[in-house]
Formats: structure tokens, sequence, C-alpha cells
RNA sequence: GGGCGCGUGGCGCAAUGGCAGCGCAGUUGACUUUUAAUCAAUUGGUUGCAGGUUCGAGUCCUGCCGCGCUCACCA
């Protein structure tokens, strides 16, 4: 329950006084008639469309607005007073002057007792003050929502060129990840990351339905997952007695799809995967992926490149973007080259070379190219992690899809396909031990994953059992194979390319922020340590629902290193005094908290003194229950 | 999970092991064109939690909690 801070009290206290005068605090209805940006541009325009007459007065049509918003500044002074009110389309300033508004409202603007970060409602004629800024010449201003907690306090310094300083910045990461709604009615610049997120999204849908793709929604929660290699979350139907997964892809269910008729299916949602966090992953994240008949993985890097072209001139108006001080070209064609072509390009070798994961350890070693390898990885592994995650993929700051994949880190491509069987035997083998497969970059990041699918069900089946074999000892729980999968693909599904791309990425790309946790509106972060005020607060709910009305506290006792709590009810006149406890302990107090519901025997105030720790929760047990 | 760093009033930050301070916000008063308004006075902190060393700990040590960066993990 709610312990107001001294702050807060003093808020609620004007909340009261405003009440005695018979204002609503709360009001339901409101009557707006522009949008702060809407009454701008209105008066903007009447300005410039006005007349000049035979005095040389300016005859501009007035005016009248109702606008509302947050209240952002306050200037109060003795006779005219200055606010600034934000909605959601921008800013404006109140001009507020006691002859206009009257005596009895001007003076809840003089003694605050309408605050920085209340909602009001104002209506005048809109205006400019003598320093020109634009302003509503507020006839009058109503409250129309109290704000109990005070937003933490930035102030902001239009410049002259438009630039605007901030001081006393809300930055504090975690306290504005845990108070997301007070670091965007603060921070512009975090609103306008979420709009940017939104429209990307939007971008994304509408590109994919111009492509004739059909949107789908599948199941997030899957009796068995796959279609990535990650580890689940599991969770359970208590009905059906069954465990059920959180997915982690949704590419069985989209390519399931293909074999039921439709040409192209897509969907944008949220995988989960229970592995570790990073500035560029989060528990759970938003996936697009697409599949679509009748093209092959060359036709998805086409879709690709026009996709993101397209979708970076929705949300910044460019497909030339700027992220992090670089300069990115996402128009196509972008860059595309094999891993194998990447490596002889960058590092300067052919790995085909070394045709085993020793001869690969080695060569690697020899270079001292091997840092953080693992030497009993397998041969696809190291390319892939090693060569590509570690050497080559941080260098890829312009789009570059690296193409062909070693065949054991790509269960669901196909293998590559060439016109002629190569008559050289390295080539013969690379084209065996490859897949149409590819990632692509940007800005040193992975950004999506793409193959020609897997359509052939034998050769699906056999790589379901090649994974099993090769990953099953690390795997904490293997990959399960999917028999319903393999049924659909038996019926036949048609040649098609399938694409995956984390649009969280995307957003980070768009909107220049290099941490996931930018944007989403809700990182996941741990459970907080429950405080103090927690605690007395859980108390005080317990004690409301309880029918109690009292108070509890607490107080270190410096001399003898012992905590008092004292519990005075009304009505029942009691103060009473545990000693020796807990010392603050907060495990101690919620287990004492916890006791309130157990039964047991009453004890003396006297014998609390010479009882341990432990038994304190026991003696407040019996205080609990003695008020009952 | 490993390494490094951080945690001090509502927010932003100080404090060679020696009285816990500053700015903003808040409170009271003044001010009829301010815009980081200004001026005067003023409230508010058991320094994340628990131990330890010390005459003395915000500061040093140990453990825990949380956050950030980084490495590992993420076919």
């Amino acid at each position: 329950m709610w312990q107001p801070s001294k702050l807060e009290l003093e808020r609620l206290e004007k909340a009261e006084r405003l009440q005695d005068q018979g204002l609503e605090l709360y009001p339901a209805r409101i009557t707006r008639s522009h949008r702060i940006a809407d009454a701008i541009a209105l008066f903007l325009r009447a300005e410039a469309e006005a007349q000049v007459d035979d005095d040389g007065e300016h005859n501009a049509e007035v005016i009248e607005v109702t606008v509302a918003g947050r209240i952002r500044r306050l200037n109060p002074k003795g006779k005219v007073s200055f606010a600034h009110i934000e909605d959601e389309s921008g800013r404006v300033q109140l001009f507020l002057r006691v002859n206009a508004i009257g005596d009895e409202d001007y003076e809840l603007i003089r003694h605050k007792l309408i605050d920085v970060d209340d909602f009001v409602e104002a209506s005048g004629p809109m205006m400019r003050t003598r320093t020109g800024e634009v302003s509503v010449n507020a006839a009058e201003i109503r409250l129309i929502s109290k704000a109990l907690t005070p937003l933490p306090v930035v102030k902001q310094q239009r410049q002259a060129d438009g630039t605007i300083i901030e001081y006393g910045e809300f930055k504090d990461t975690e306290s504005r990840y845990r108070q997301r709604y007070a670091d965007l009615a603060v921070n512009k610049r975090v609103r306008d990351i979420f709009v940017k997120r939104a429209r990307t999204i939007k971008a994304l849908r509408d590109f994919l339905d111009g492509e004739g793709m059909l949107e789908v929604e599948t199941p997030v929660l899957q009796p068995l997952y796959g279609g990535a290699a990650a580890r689940p979350f599991t969770t359970h139907h208590n009905q059906l007695h069954e465990d059920l997964y959180l997915r982690i892809s949704f590419e069985l269910y989209l390519k399931r799809l293909l074999v039921g008729g439709y040409d192209a299916v897509y969907e944008i949602g949220r995988d989960f995967r229970n592995e570790g966090v990073s500035y560029k992953h989060n528990t759970e994240f938003t996936m697009l992926e697409f599949y679509k008949a009748y093209i092959d993985y060359n036709g998805v890097m086409d879709i690709t490149e026009r996709m993101f072209a397209y979708t970076a001139e929705q949300v910044t108006g460019s497909s030339e973007i700027v992220y992090q001080g670089a300069l990115i070209d996402l128009a196509p064609p972008w860059k595309r080259v094999s891993i194998r072509e990447a490596a002889q390009e960058l590092l300067g070798f052919d790995y085909m070379d070394y045709p085993t994961g020793e001869a690969l350890y080695t060569y690697l070693h020899s270079r001292g190219l091997a840092e953080g390898l693992d030497r009993d990885d397998t041969w696809g592994r190291m390319i892939v992690e090693h060569i590509l995650g570690n050497h080559i993929e941080h260098r890829l700051i312009q789009p570059t899809i690296i193409k062909d994949y070693p065949r054991d880190m790509s269960p669901f491509a196909k293998r590559i396909h060439g016109d002629d069987a190569p008559a050289d035997e390295k080539e013969r083998r690379y084209i065996e031990s490859h897949t149409e497969r590819f990632e692509f970059f940007i800005a040193g990041m992975e950004m999506g994953n793409a193959f020609t699918e897997l359509n052939d069900p034998r050769d699906q089946q056999e790589r379901f059992v090649e994974m099993k074999r090769l990953y099953a000892e690390e795997a904490d729980e293997t990959t399960p194979l999917d028999e319903d999968y393999l049924r659909a693909m038996r019926y036949g599904m048609p040649p098609n390319g399938g694409f995956g791309s984390g649009v969280d990425r995307m957003v980070m790309l768009l909107t220049d922020q290099t941490s996931i946790r930018d944007v989403l509106l809700y990182p996941h972060l741990r459970s907080q340590q429950l405080t103090e005020a927690d605690l007395r607060g859980q108390f005080m709910l317990d004690a409301a629902v309880r029918g109690f009305e009292y108070r509890l506290d607490y107080k270190l006792d410096g001399s003898k290193r012992q905590i008092a709590l004292l519990l005075p009810a009304p009505n029942v006149g009691v103060e009473f005094r545990l000693a020796n406890a807990l010392a603050g302990s907060l495990a101690q107090l919620q287990n004492l908290r916890a006791a309130f519901d157990g039964d047991l025997h009453v004890l003396t105030e006297e014998a609390l003194y010479a009882i341990g720790d432990d038994l304190i929760a026991v003696a407040a047990a019996d205080f609990w229950r003695s008020l009952r």
C-alpha cells in the first residue's frame, strides 16, 4: 500500500484543499476543441493571412481554442503567470492574467494548488506574448487531473537555433525502465522512439501486404517448439494436464500453411527465448517471418533489400540512415557474398582447404585467430560462429548479405544447387556441404536469416536426426523431432523461400539506439528487492483488508542495535515493542508478516526481550490476534 | 555464469577514513510579458541491504540485492 513521501503529502494536502473548494480533481468530461499542434497551426495560418488595414493594424482572425494537457512548466507571478502545457502533439504556453481568469482561479495558480505535472484544460484566444511566443490567452483554466506524485524534474532551455538543452535530466536507466511511464512523460525523445517503432511495424505490414502476402497468426503456446536453436520457456495447461512451450519461432507453423495452399504468408509477433540478455537480446522479442512459394533465397534477398529500403523511407524519410555516426545506405542492391568469399576477402584464406574441424582449428590457431574457439566444435560451427561471428560480422557496417552456410548449421535449408556439377573435387565437396541460406548484417549486427526452404520430407527427417546426433550432448533439451511437421511436408510443400528477422533490431537501426532495451517499452528486468516502504505497505494492506485502522512503524534503537515495532491502534491503545529483532532484515520482516496468518500462542512483552530473532514473528502474530 | 564499474534527499551530482554538502524541484513571501524567470527565507538524507575492520566508515574489507558495460551462451 502506498506510503506517501513528503512531496506527495504536500500534494495530497493541496488536493484536499482543492476539494474543499468544491473543485472536482478528476472530472469525467473535458471539452478540448483542438490538439495543441493544431491550435498553433491554425493561429499561424490566420496570422499569415491577416490583412494590414489602413491604420496599419493587423486584422488576424481570432482563433478561439480549448486545449488540454500536462503542465510541464509553471512560472507563477503576482498578477500574471505563465505555464507550458503539453499533449502528444506538442507544447503551448498559457498566458494567465488575473484580470482574465478571475481572482479565485488565479489564486490556484499563484499558490501552486495547481502544480507542474497536473493536467489542465484552458480556453481562450490564441495570441503572441510580448516576446513573440505563441500562447493561449486563457480566459478559463480548469484542473482535469491532479498529479499526486511529482515527475522527475527536467528543465529545458530552448536555444536561439531551436536546439533544446536539458537540465536535471531523468537518466537513471534502472528507474527509467522500471517506471517507463515517467520516462515517457518526461523524455520526449523516448516517446519519439516508440512512435517510430509503431511506424516501422506498420511499414513492414504495408510492404508485405503489397507483396501479396497473407498475414496470419499461429500459436504462441506450442506442444513442441522448433524452428530455431534456443531453449524455450515451459508452462503448463492445468485442465489438459499438458506441458506447453512458449514459441521460439513461427517457422514450422507458417510453412505448414504453404502445404495448405497459401502462396505466401507472414507473421509479426512475439517469440520467447530462455537465453541470456544483451544489448541485442531480450527474453521476449518481436519477430517477423515470411514464407513465399515459388521463389528461392535469391528471391528472398530481393524482397529483403526492398523491404528494408521501403521501411527506412517510411520511418525516417530516406533509405539512407545514420547509425552511431555512420552513414548507411539501405537502397538495393546490397553486397552479396558467400561466407567463403567473405573469409577469403577479409581474412585471406579458403576454409575449404581445411575441410575438418581439426584442420580448421589448427590453421586458425596458427594464424592467431583461434582465441575463444573451442577445438571440439563442429566444422560448421567454427565457420559460422567463430569465423563469421567473431571475425567478420562486426566489420559489416553497410548492408551485406552473407550466403551459403555449412549444412550442419542449417537444418531447414536446401543444399546448394549449382547449374552443373563441378568437376573439381574441392568445389564438389563445397556444394555438397553447404546450403542455400543467408544472413544479412547492418551496422555490424545480424539482422535476419533466410533460406531456400527444405521441402523434401525425407531429407528433412534426415536433418532432424543429424541435428540430434551432432548437438545432443550439448543441448539441455534436444530439439524435438516434429512428426506432424514432417507429415505436413509429405502431403507436398511447394518450393519456397523463407525469411526471419528481429524487428527490435530493425527499430534500433532506424532510431539510432545501441540497446534493445531502449526500443522496448518494458524491457525485462529482475524483480526488485522489497524495500522497507514496500513491506510497510504490505502490513498496511493486510490491516486494511482485515478492517483495522492502524499504523505500523518501526525504528532502530541504536544503543541496543534493536528494532522496535510500534503498532499503535486506535481504540486498542496498544504500543507494542518487539526487541532484539531483525535489525532491519527484510527477509525476517517478511517472515514476520507471513506469520500473522499462523496459529501461535501468546507471549508477553517481557518475554520478547528474552527470545531470539526467529521468535519475533511468533510474538507479532499473537499481537495481531489480540487486536481481533 | 565470469570480469569491470555503479548504487548518497523527488531528479541531477559532491564529499584525502574525521560535522553528509550543492543545484534543480518542494515550502513561505514578493513580482501584470516570463520562458532553466528572478529575489529573500526555508523543509527534507539511519548514503541499496546485512555483517566486519577502526577511537571514528558514504569512503576500507566480506556477503547479498539491483542496474550498466563486457565476455561466455544464443545450430
